[in-house]
RNA sequence: GUGGCUGUAGCUCAGUUGGCAGAGUACUUGAUUGUGGCUCAAGUUGUCGUGGGUUCAAGUCCCAUCAGCCACCCCA
């Protein structure tokens, strides 16, 4: 009997009701990333599972529980892409990009896939945008990307955004940082949460994040990581925050921030939403300085962001922007009588041959039925084709906001509507 | 992966101590022979998330399961 299916847990379908704004929305990023000089990348949608266990760090949660592996039919192991970046670098590498010379700048949107507990704007399949920079070392190059992505926002209209920023640091300056973290947390291991007692061993800096009430406490007497930045670490961040200052890009400085993949250094930051609940973070991203080289390529600095659309579309709903919108035809063709049908649908042609949207629903055989049905489609015009306009050659085209209506010619309706 | 709340018409939801499955909205038609929006009238729409159990009788009670939401976790 009849097989009912539904859609696999944590993914959703984008209807005609809210595809016009994913499409407003996607377009806005494609002209902001081309105005900052950014061309689009597009890799697979999976790859070898180990690009990723290896770029972004098998201790971390993506890697540890959250891929989608699978075996193909000879056995390579795969997984659906977690994040943008490594796919990206990997790209980068295999094509040599580096022998183009220059900066690569890259952006790219798109399906990322993550075994997690679903929740509001957190899903398996979510869309992502995203940059990558690869190839230069400036700060300028940071205060780029971060602009880039804040301009995206702004021209969203987006208000209740803020914007953190941090440094990580260079190895060196890592190194002494957790050395720094290790000792001032050892006389107080007990009092750690399960959680943080690993982190201690494995990425301390984690600590950090953790919001168990007690060790939050400890956060707030810890070292903190711009102390630990050497000469060259601290004169870079202090240029990235010049050249967002010259270019009017607000931000606050935040310590604590520190980002889920390993190869995070250097300038690190996030784009924070606080009616988002738990889910607050809509976009961020960092440097990345020794990734290329590990993912297999002559070394090359880079850095990049990436952001969910699924959060975006969220934020816009709760200030309650662009709502409003979604396709409507500009002609409604009204029929009437079955012998017009085919002088009708020689006319429908010739007006879609000029650019122009065009609905008809041949199930409608009323008058009342399709102007019901023109008003509910918020079509600008109805086109009356029946058997008075037919012998005349003039067609009744009537405005649906005013209710004007005057006969015209073909030649005159495109005239009128052409493009 | 852990804990909690919820699941009834396309949508938003009501449904009393277990006793005929409802409202609003949407949709279709009519009032108006070829003119929409407002109004009025009539009509259509249900595996009550799914599977089992208790009972004369289950939307209602019990168990399991699936899904959404919330918190944790993580992050986009």
């Amino acid at each position: 009997m009849a097989v009912t299916y539904s859609i696999p847990r944590g993914t959703y379908d984008i209807l005609p009701d809210k595809s016009f704004i994913w499409q407003y929305v996607q377009g806005l990023f494609r002209e902001t990333a081309a105005e900052f000089g950014y061309s689009e990348i597009v890799t697979p949608i999976f790859e070898n599972a180990d690009l990723f266990e290896r770029s972004v760090g098998d201790t971390s949660d993506i890697v540890e529980k959250e891929m989608y592996k699978f075996h193909d039919k000879k056995d390579r192991v795969f997984a659906l892409r977690p994040e943008g970046t490594a796919p990206v670098v990997r790209s980068y590498v295999e094509n040599s990009m580096h022998t183009l010379g220059g900066i690569q700048r890259l952006y790219y949107m798109g399906p990322m896939f993550r075994y997690d507990r679903p929740q509001k704007g957190r899903y398996r399949q979510f869309y992502q945008y995203g940059v990558e920079a690869i190839g230069s070392n400036h700060p300028y190059i940071d205060a780029e990307v971060i602009a880039l992505q804040y301009t995206f926002l702004k021209k969203l209209g987006l208000k209740n955004i803020q914007l953190e920023i941090n440094s990580l640091g260079n190895k060196a300056s890592t190194d002494s940082y957790n050395k720094a973290l290790a000792e001032y947390y050892a006389p107080h291991a007990d009092k750690l949460c399960y959680d943080c007692s690993i982190r201690l061993e494995k990425n301390p800096r984690r600590l950090l994040d953790c919001k168990v009430p007690t060790c939050k406490e400890l956060v707030a007497e810890a070292p903190v990581m711009l102390d630990y930045l050497d000469e060259e670490c601290r004169t870079h961040f202090e240029s990235v925050q010049t050249y967002l200052k010259g270019m009017g890009v607000e931000y606050t400085i935040n310590p604590r921030i520190v980002r889920g993949l390993d190869y995070y250094t250097h300038t690190a930051f996030e784009f924070l939403n606080n009616y988002l609940g738990s889910q607050n973070a809509v976009g961020g991203g960092g440097r990345y300085n020794s990734l290329v080289e590990q993912i297999g390529g002559k070394d090359a600095p880079g850095i990049g962001f990436a952001g969910g659309f699924e959060r975006l579309l969220l934020s816009l709903e709760e200030e309650n922007l662009f709502m409003g919108n979604s396709f409507h035809p500009d002609v409604y063709v009204a029929v009437l009588g079955e012998e017009s049908l085919l002088k009708a649908v020689h006319l429908m042609q010739q007006l879609r041959l000029k650019g122009i949207k065009v609905e008809y629903d041949p199930d409608k055989n009323s008058m009342k039925a399709q102007m019901k049905a023109a008003d509910k489609a918020h079509a600008t015009y109805a086109l009356i084709v029946g058997e008075n306009e037919i012998n005349s050659g003039l067609y009744v085209l009537k405005t649906l906001t005013e209710g004007k209506q005057e006969s015209l010619s073909l030649e005159d309706i495109i005239t009128r509507l052409g493009r």
